[in-house]
DNA sequence: GACTATTGTGAGCATTAGCTCAGGTTTTGG
DNA sequence: CCAAAACCTGAGCTAATGCTCACAATAGTC
């Protein structure tokens, strides 16, 4: 393979309602190949004929492969609830019911297509605007559950943000290894002990 | 690329001192290449010039690359303090010093070359053996958390099997992620936050 | 030294996949 | 209706990479 186009920016911006039509035609067959075949073995020409494109309309929209990728991301991140649970209720006594919120936000976000959302998260190239989007969006939910730390006046705990990093990180992987490869465990008793690991943690203090 | 051999067998075992010299300088040479490089960009010409043997030893005594992976994966679960941690204490009072025993024991076992683990855990190609080796591995594990929670008297939770595998895939990931890329933060302040999260997760009842 | 088994070599084959570009088709504006 | 702009096409270029094979070198044996 040649050396990929490092460009962000496409060559061409969609000015007609046809093309943008056929951008999102180009994502929407990207997502569709990429949770089907992986990263690596998703090819632009592949994407391109379940599009029912030409491959050269493709890159008439996409600077290179990575930039699909990045942008399926960013549209999940955006449109993501992943931001969601903004105004959490941070009242005393209902600790478990924020955590239950925030883990029922990470299951139904991984409810999408588990498959595709895989890809992203085991296989995305590593582009630095990427990573740092995506750096920058982890830090603020960090944030927010620091906040709920050291809101709640039970916790004691040693340092708030290593634990939220803890928290935010175990949510997140449990979730997304739970909803790719669901065992014959219902999701409510995966929900159940995951909400019990972290409330105990936040609020236990033996 | 032409399509892999899918040979699991190489075409010749090494009879002689030189040779099974050379094996080992493929596989000490693949680890360094896989970590720097990852799996993809760690191609097998570049494995062979830093082992400083030709392409053609390399496949003298490996069918293919994901069998050099593989190879490397089996000798970490091997010699692996991962099979460690076989008598644990489970005698009440202790459950604090067992968790830590366990995630101490994961520490270790991420310290010795976080980057190659890296490229073992997240870019491992999927062999059918591969899997089942490392599958029957985890199950063993879990089998060893899950008695760890029933024979202690305070644990009170659901569903033990759930709960094994949500600690043991906790405790792994977490670590992993902490060794891979090391914060500003100490390991003990990381590794008191672990163990304060599984012994509270295992202890509590509220 | 001679003969065989084992081991090592590396140019290059075969294949793949990202991406280009010269030219055709459709839409828009006047 | 016509010219220009926007859009679409797809054969094929380019480079990369896993891997082969005919041959050379070395080690073991008598």
């Amino acid at each position: 393979m040649p050396p990929a186009d490092r460009r962000l920016e496409p060559r061409r911006k969609p000015r007609q309602v046809r093309a943008e039509l056929t951008r999102e035609r180009i994502l929407a067959a990207a997502a569709h190949v990429f949770a089907e075949h992986g990263y690596a073995a998703g090819t632009t020409n592949r994407i391109a004929e379940r599009a029912r494109i030409s491959i050269g309309s493709l890159y008439q929209y996409f600077p290179n492969k990575d930039a699909i990728l990045a942008e399926l991301l960013v549209q999940h991140i955006d449109r993501g609830t992943w931001t969601g649970a903004d105004e959490l209720d941070l009242s005393p006594g209902t600790l478990e019911a924020t955590v239950r919120a925030i883990i029922r936000d990470a299951i139904d976000n991984h409810s999408d297509d588990p498959r595709l959302l895989r890809v992203m998260i085991e296989e995305a190239p590593v582009s630095q605007e990427l990573v740092e989007a995506v750096d920058r969006h982890g830090k603020l939910r960090a944030a927010q559950i620091r906040d709920i730390i050291t809101a709640h006046p039970d916790t004691h705990l040693g340092d708030p943000d290593v634990a939220a990093d803890l928290i935010l990180f175990t949510v997140e992987m449990n979730t997304h290894k739970f909803m790719a490869a669901p065992r014959n465990v219902p999701v409510e008793t995966f929900e159940n002990e995951l909400v019990a690991m972290i409330t105990r943690y936040l609020s236990g203090d033996r």
